[in-house]
DNA sequence: ACTTTGTGTTAAGGAATTGTTAACAGGCAG
DNA sequence: CTGCCTGTTAACAATTCCTTAACACAAAGT
């Protein structure tokens, strides 16, 4: 099996040798490009397993870049990770729905990149098992439309709480603990007291009955199978 | 199950002692060292779980430390906090991207500082795909689900009960002092009178019957082969 | 038979965990 | 700007669980 390709795209070369020094140890294959306009060239030339992007680079920045990129049926498919340098930055990957795979804010931490680039590959080699319409019991949860439907009523949930409701469900029958529940649906580097799980899951119970979501005193929460 | 283990390094011995209270009250195991040296030779000695790394130390500084440690193989993943008196020693780590995994800067809020350590800790938390399933007799013992089944019966037994009897049917046959069970189960350094196991074997026989764990005069206990 | 030692059993606090509510900040829409 | 919605935290109430101590009982030693 061939190395895994991994293009950098950043108009700071320290940061390009930096990046490429710790992937390399790694046992990648990294190509590497100063703007937009090369990174678009090596993208269609060699065709890499995932694309680092900086956000902010002079002449075409990363998001156009992104958004070239998804209109060409080749390529569109790759998985990119944004590098930002600010959170407010993140903000904007997000509401442009660009398609991004995950964003990593500046300072870059050597082994959040390498968690990051493991994860999202990992969730492309797999044959993506997610149906996004989960049905158990009487419910059906939607996560293209954010809704969950029990016969004939429907109820609009609150991002975190369809999430975490969502993430539960997928899980049926498994105790999580609010640890692991923060971290896979609030994510990795958000910081909030655990007890905050409680609190949605308490509104989740308000909407639609406790019969879903049973407690483990001193493990966490289950999703009743 | 033991604790999680995190060293501080800090030459302000004020701050040490503040961060271990802070530290411990949350039920975590505390190193201290006081320089860099001292430091190093406590990871290798007790390989903690994570390290709290002070920036601005005499003789040797955090940086250097973070160096260190990052070419000995043995420890070169656990993870690093730093900690950075002003913003400009943050810029700093950016800048040298030695493989911190977060930094925080003085003064430390406590509520901060735990929510970092708790963010970087799930982070290292292994992705961990397999089902812990015992299977004894007429008895499946999950503890991903937290129940125990017998046929189409299922009981939800207490944390403590489940287990104890996860770790007794982990090692059916064998006998098991009082002692090993508390400091197993329990933990390390948990102070409890020895009868309290008898209490919860009781109350174990008292849903599930008891022809299961057996009692071993002046010795133990024992999961029936 | 009687003492000693070890375990079974029970119930009563107390400790620990969760449920619930309210308050607040930030974002967004009108 | 105002008001609503969401997400978060903190405080207190409610609940469950854990631990202890006391006594009963059984087996083994004297």
């Amino acid at each position: 099996m061939s190395k895994t390709t991994i293009l950098v795209v950043d108009d700071e070369q320290d940061i390009l040798d930096l990046i490429e020094y710790n992937l390399r140890i790694e046992g990648f294959e990294v190509l590497k490009a100063e703007n937009g306009q090369e990174g678009i060239q090596l993208v269609k030339d060699h065709k890499p397993d995932l694309i680092l992007l900086d956000i902010m680079m002079p002449e075409m920045d990363g998001l156009e870049v992104c958004d070239r990129l998804r209109k060409d049926e080749t390529v569109s498919r790759i998985p990119i990770i944004f590098l930002t340098a600010r959170d407010d930055e993140k903000t904007e990957v997000e509401g442009l729905n660009l398609g991004a795979d995950d964003y990593i804010t500046k300072p870059i931490s050597t082994r959040k990149l390498l968690s990051r680039i493991k994860a999202v590959l990992r969730r492309y080699e797999e044959p993506e098992e997610e149906t996004h319409i989960i049905d158990v019991h009487d419910l059906r949860i939607d996560k293209d439309r954010y809704l969950v439907k029990r016969g004939e009523e429907e109820f609009q949930l609150p991002r975190k709480e369809f999430e975490l409701l969502y993430y539960l469900a997928g899980r049926k029958g498994r105790v999580l603990s609010r640890e692991k529940l923060l971290n896979k649906v609030w994510g990795d580097d958000v910081y909030v007291v655990d007890r905050t799980v409680d609190v949605h899951v308490r509104k989740i119970r308000e909407r639609l009955g406790d019969h879903y979501i049973e407690t483990v005193k001193g493990v966490g929460y289950r999703f009743k199978e």
